[in-house]
DNA sequence: CGTATTATTGACCACTCTCAAAAAACGTGG
DNA sequence: CCACGTTTTTTGAGAGTGGTCAATAATACG
């Protein structure tokens, strides 16, 4: 049975969420609980269907739910006030994100595709998180998680060129993909050129203007604007660390 | 008394650590804890002391220990092959850092100053998170703090200007102070300009450029090289976020 | 006090940005 | 399904912020 017919499944049955079949169990928040700990999760899921470019929640409102992507792609970002946006993560199924600090929102979230996603209303979690601790110490875990690859983009974004901030970025979403137990190689962008710019600190001109050359070296190969071909995914490694 | 005095006193006692004496017991990771809570802290807690500009640990050692900083100044950094280092974050008393990822430290712990720290070893510190769930809640809500904190860095790299970046700084430097009950305008710089370029993402020319500018336009005072006045704190404001 | 290190200042340069136009992709309605 | 208009992306020319290289000044330290 194909993954797409389990979800559509699920989709019928709104209330109960049946965690034991979700699509990213092994990759996800849930994963790694005892067989007991999902149930109770399940209890609390409620999953929610977005079109693509919907915003989820704004920056300062109250963090009311934590959300795990199932299906599709999400952008977190922060703006200053004259506009200037810096996208801190991108989301892809499994991935999770609504932690609030003193209540509220950090950052805004906004739709890349049409999204499934996996919601858990902050209230009835915390009571959970009381009871299992497994709960805490998975969360914990994954936020450690996301702090490292936090560190990881600062590195980026302070102190590596244009033409690394990208293979960088190209060999990220391929080691993302594989992980997901999808192919290292026709890298999917189901964001915008202008999305790209504004994860890595650069113009979109710059960002074209590198994907161009980067293709007329053969290092990668674009078949149409959503897809990337790691051509010699060894030379994206060497650039993106200075080579 | 003076804190200083409390200090040199608990310095006496390195076995047993007298938690409740801290000096930074307000702000520091067992802030809002109960008494209970921190004497079984304070029961595997360890102190210790380090010269200035000395390494802690580095990236990708095996994360042994949880460190709280009492006195003194820290940064963390992570470096790229060629040397190029993006320092993540500076810490300041009642700041804690060491958690790992997958056993293993994400980036590199030096001292400033001398420090002392208190320390506590992860065998013990995980099971007493085993036990007590509260242990387990403060260290996911200080570690989602600074994941906002590093997601606000990650917009000032990406997004803002040299001008911006440093009056940014020294607004955050004198919050900090203000918040571990310093005066928030004689800012106290701990580090090197070499420092704060390589958290800032510029070089130690633009650092020092931009501090001659903002001194000359009567916004700052620098009297000496690790001191700075706050002459026009709102007008920083104004510049941090591209007044 | 002299030496080594760090910070400042200056001149010049280049990577990336800005502004602008052409090309491609997308969406919509006929 | 195609034609049209809109939006996004690409490409080009020129400019500017911040970087590089180098010398001077200030500071720290023995």
């Amino acid at each position: 049975m194909p993954p797409e017919a389990v979800l559509e499944r699920e989709q019928q049955a709104p209330a109960y969420v049946q965690c034991s079949r979700c699509a990213v169990s092994s990759v996800a928040f849930c994963a790694g609980l005892t067989a007991a700990d999902v149930a109770r999760l399940s209890g609390i899921a409620g999953q929610v269907q977005m079109p693509a470019h919907d915003t989820l929640f704004r920056e300062g409102d109250a963090a009311e739910h934590l959300y795990t992507v199932i299906h599709g792609a999400v952008k977190l970002y922060k703006l200053l006030p004259d506009g200037r946006r810096q996208i801190t993560a991108f989301l892809f199924p499994g991935d999770f994100f609504g932690l609030g600090v003193g209540g509220a929102y950090a950052y805004t979230a906004e739709t890349l595709t049409p999204v499934r996603l996996c919601r858990f209303p902050r209230p009835k979690l915390d009571r959970l998180l009381a009871e299992a601790p497994s709960f805490e110490n998975k969360l914990l875990a994954l936020t450690i998680q996301d702090l490292a690859q936090a560190q990881e983009h600062m590195l980026l974004l302070g102190r590596k060129t244009a033409r690394e901030k990208l293979a960088t970025f190209l060999l990220r979403l391929s080691r993302g993909a594989r992980r997901r137990g999808l192919a290292p190689s026709p890298v999917a962008l189901p964001m915008s050129r202008s999305d790209i710019a504004d994860h890595l600190g650069l113009t979109i001109e710059t960002v074209s203007r590198t994907f161009t050359q980067l293709k007329r070296e053969g290092v990668i190969g674009i078949p149409d604007l959503s897809h990337v071909i790691l051509h010699q995914p060894e030379a994206l490694r060497t650039i993106a660390d200075g080579g």
